[in-house]
DNA sequence: AGCACGCCGACT
DNA sequence: GTCGGCGTGCTC
């Protein structure tokens, strides 16, 4: 009786998601589970694999013989079997290979560099060649040094003169520092009275029993040699854990909880002692207090034995969250984004792994964090579209956490004060359960929101991009000292740049799209492509010189506020302006300081942001993320409304907020000035029920992207007739839709087609999808297929 | 992806 | 004849 595995190899293949076999040898048999990685031949070479199967008994067939596994890498198992599960799980779900999903769950540095070399076993004829072979070489270094031929060394490989082996390279090293210490009485030790540094050194030691060696000044490293030979002392290798960047952290305590903190603190706990998975929605107001529900919920999590992750949108909003539970629970916390090195991200994983932390913070694939008791997973700002990781496996982070706490019955928690319309339309109808937070915490209302119509501005003869009562808000609140937030979702000077005689306007000769323009409009930017154009003094097209820039961007507002406000301080904050990792943070403190009294953004100054003389929130244009193409722009403009809002008035001073639109009538608009979550959830949800989207139906995007036109074409049409063909015997109705030109039909030189199809809940789709392997519809290398299931936008 | 095989043209 | 160009096919 034989053991075998199935093992997926690091390998791209055609046949997208196999598996092979290899036999278990009895010698390996001790240190391989399932989620082992190990070294497996394969095709004439060796690669790296994980076991994912175990077949206890295997009849090694005569006529196809196994190969064998030849090494095992760790012990205990990197991966362990629940999240081998959880990745087979992904791979059927998402449509994506086996393969990439264990390797989203893994840091990457952890990926081994392979190389052969060659060693001399008896001697040649060749002196030199024996001379050179005397360490090992790779087979590379030998050719290029003696005139032989491929065939000639696998001849002396045959014949035993010489041997392979296989050289074994982490890409990311563990980091160790050297410890030293004294190794014999100090009164044992004498040292020259002319030996400063010696002197110095021996002080040190005394005072400080320990040093680590790499923190000592160069001189006194020099005496550290001395006692070494000596023998005064003893070193020894530590380990230690790269640590990211923490802001400054300070000791505070718990705060009460008020009485419905309490309430849903009581019901969270609760469901700790639950033997199954409950998923709750904490529908909780800005300022409402949701982070310390959270921390007091980890913390009796801890109690319980059990660790926790919380996850947080994305990479700027990390800090924050990591200090306030780094100041709770000290050194208990692990960091999980890939705004981190990658040693550092190693270190935090494998502190995860070893055990010694209890938590995790981090970007959505810290959902994978290797603990072994998970308790809950908490997602914050559940409804942000940074959720959905957009390459392959295309997961939602939120169902993959709800699956993955299946395995422990642990809680998943989702925080919002604007929640998803799926996550609020399942508490609706019992899925989840919802919590409630609609007090803030200082009992603050919320800022009062203006809405101001545009159209009417222009009828009163205000061309202008400021409304009447905007501008006069701004001239009063810097007047007062206090400061402004401006909002507009829309970087660069202006959106399109045309010629006023003949119409032409600029666009990008890779992408389908009108080049923005940058830096007062003397350049033209593709903000797809990158590509770049400096303006010429005329039309390309008619010559003439009245070149017009249309459509307005942060750069061009910052232009506006300075010339009618020249007394304003400004800080511009978008894509363009925060380049290094700690721009965001400089920004942050720059305005918290009041270096400035104004502060522009796009979209990234709705979150997080927290500044008492804020007392004004301009929204420049709403229309913007309103008029995208796509099913769920009036959420994001709902959402983007009720965040920016929340920025104004946080502290002592009563905030307002001003927001001017071309479409005051839009349910997005009308609600969310009323802070309505109740009244857009009801008018979208009728919309998406009437139009069939989510939540009433699931998506999938089929997407071919080709850098020729026409055999982009053939290939959707030849998917979509397929499919179709599929689908027929099918009782349950999947739309099929398309083949559909997106709303951007070329970007980075590459056609894209499109097909869209609507399935229910339950559903043998994604059974469909699967066996159809498209791999095999691919022509050629120009040509690529993207499936994407619950897709983030259709566009 | 890599690695070998094979089939064709250019050269000793 | 034979060296080497890279198209094709396979990997338990």
């Amino acid at each position: 009786m034989e053991k075998a595995a199935k093992i997926v190899v690091d390998c791209p293949l055609r046949d997208i998601d196999k598996t092979f076999d290899y036999m278990i040898p009895p010698h390996l048999d001790a240190f391989i589970e399932i989620g082992s990685r190990v070294i497996v031949p394969f095709n004439r070479r060796m690669v790296q694999g994980f076991v994912v199967d175990i077949e206890e008994n295997y009849i090694n067939n005569e006529k196809f013989k196994l190969k064998e596994i030849d090494k095992v890498l760790e012990f205990p198992s990197i991966l362990d079997e629940k999240l081998v599960k959880l990745a087979k799980w992904l791979s059927f779900n998402y449509n994506s290979s086996l393969f990439s999903c264990i390797q989203s769950m893994l840091p990457r540095g952890i990926k081994l560099q392979l190389s052969e070399q060659y060693s001399l076993v008896r001697s040649t004829l060749d002196s030199d060649f024996n001379d050179f072979l005397s360490k090992p070489r790779q087979l590379g270094d030998i050719l290029d040094n003696f005139q032989l031929t491929k065939d000639q060394i696998n001849r002396y490989l045959l014949e035993g003169y010489i041997k392979k082996t296989l050289n074994i390279k982490t890409v990311v090293k563990e980091k160790y520092l050297q410890e030293i210490t004294l190794d014999r009485d100090i009164d044992e030790i004498t040292v020259p009275a002319t030996a400063l540094r010696q002197q110095q050194l021996l002080e040190l030691l005394d005072n400080q029993q320990r040093l680590i060696l790499s923190e000592l000044p160069a001189p006194l490293r020099g005496a550290v040699k001395v006692f070494q030979e000596k023998g005064y002392i003893k070193s020894k290798k530590i380990k230690v854990y790269r640590e990211p960047d923490t802001l400054n952290l300070n000791e505070v305590q718990p705060k009460e909880l008020n009485c419905q903190q309490q309430k849903i603190f009581g019901q969270l706990v609760e469901s700790i002692y639950e033997e199954s998975t409950t998923t709750f929605l904490l529908k909780g107001i800005t300022g409402s207090g949701k982070t310390e529900v959270y921390l007091r919920f980890v913390k009796e999590l801890i109690n319980n034995g059990k660790d926790a992750i919380i996850l947080v949108p994305e990479i700027s909003l990390t800090p924050m969250m990591v200090s306030r539970f780094k100041e709770r629970f000290g050194d208990m916390v692990a960091v999980l984004h890939s705004g981190l090195t990658e040693g550092q991200k190693f270190d935090q994983w494998l502190k995860i792994k070893e055990g010694k932390v209890k938590i995790a913070v981090g970007a959505r694939s810290a959902v994978f964090a290797p603990f072994k008791n998970l308790g809950a997973i908490i997602i914050d700002e559940e409804h942000e579209s940074t959720y959905k990781q957009e390459e392959q496996p295309r997961y939602v982070t939120r169902d993959v956490a709800k699956k993955r706490l299946e395995q422990t019955n642990g809680t998943l928690l989702l925080g919002s004060a604007t929640p998803s319309i799926e996550s609020y339309y399942n508490s609706k109808i019992g899925n989840y359960k919802i919590l409630e937070l609609n007090e803030r915490a200082n009992n603050k209302p919320l800022p009062n929101i203006d809405i101001v119509d545009m159209r009417e501005e222009l009828i009163k003869g205000n061309k202008s991009i400021f409304s009447h009562s905007l501008h006069s808000a701004i001239g009063e609140t810097l007047g007062k000292g206090e400061q402004v937030i401006l909002f507009l979702n829309k970087r660069g000077f202006s959106a399109t740049t045309l010629c006023r005689e003949c119409g032409f306007t600029f666009k990008c000769p890779n992408c389908d799209v009108n080049l923005t323009s940058h830096h007062q409009g003397n350049f033209l930017i593709c903000h797809y492509c990158n590509y770049s154009l400096s303006l010429p003094n005329s039309c390309p097209k008619c010559s003439s010189k009245h070149l017009r820039f249309n459509g307005l961007g942060t750069e061009r507002l910052k232009e506006d506020i300075q010339k009618n406000f020249p007394g304003a301080k400004i800080i511009r904050m978008d894509n363009d302006t925060m380049s290094t990792a700690s721009s965001y943070n400089e920004v942050y403190q720059n305005f918290l300081e009041g270096k400035a009294n104004v502060l522009i953004g796009t979209q990234m100054i709705a979150k997080g942001f927290d500044f008492p003389k804020v007392t004004l929130v301009g929204i420049i244009l709403a229309d913007m993320t309103l008029n995208f193409p796509d099913y769920k722009s009036s959420e994001k403009t709902f959402q983007l409304i009720t965040q920016v809002a929340g920025r104004a008035g946080r502290a002592d001073y009563p905030g307002r907020v001003i927001l001017q639109t071309y479409s005051p009538e839009h349910y997005s608009i009308r609600t969310s000035s009323q802070y309505g979550y109740e009244e857009f959830y009801n008018e979208e949800l009728a919309m998406r029920r009437s139009l069939a989207y989510p939540p009433f139906t699931r998506l999938a995007k089929i997407e071919v992207v080709s850098k020729s036109e026409n055999t982009g074409r053939a290939v959707v049409r030849e998917i979509y007739n397929k499919l179709e063909e599929k689908l027929e015997n099918i009782p349950e109705s999947i739309q099929l839709l398309g083949p559909v030109v997106p709303a951007i039909p070329r970007l980075k030189n590459k056609f894209r087609f499109m097909i869209i199809v609507k399935f229910p809940h339950k559903t043998s789709f994604l059974n469909i999808i699967n066996q159809l392997n498209l791999i095999k519809f691919k022509s050629d290398i120009i040509t690529n297929i993207k499936v994407d299931i619950d897709p983030a936008t259709l566009m």
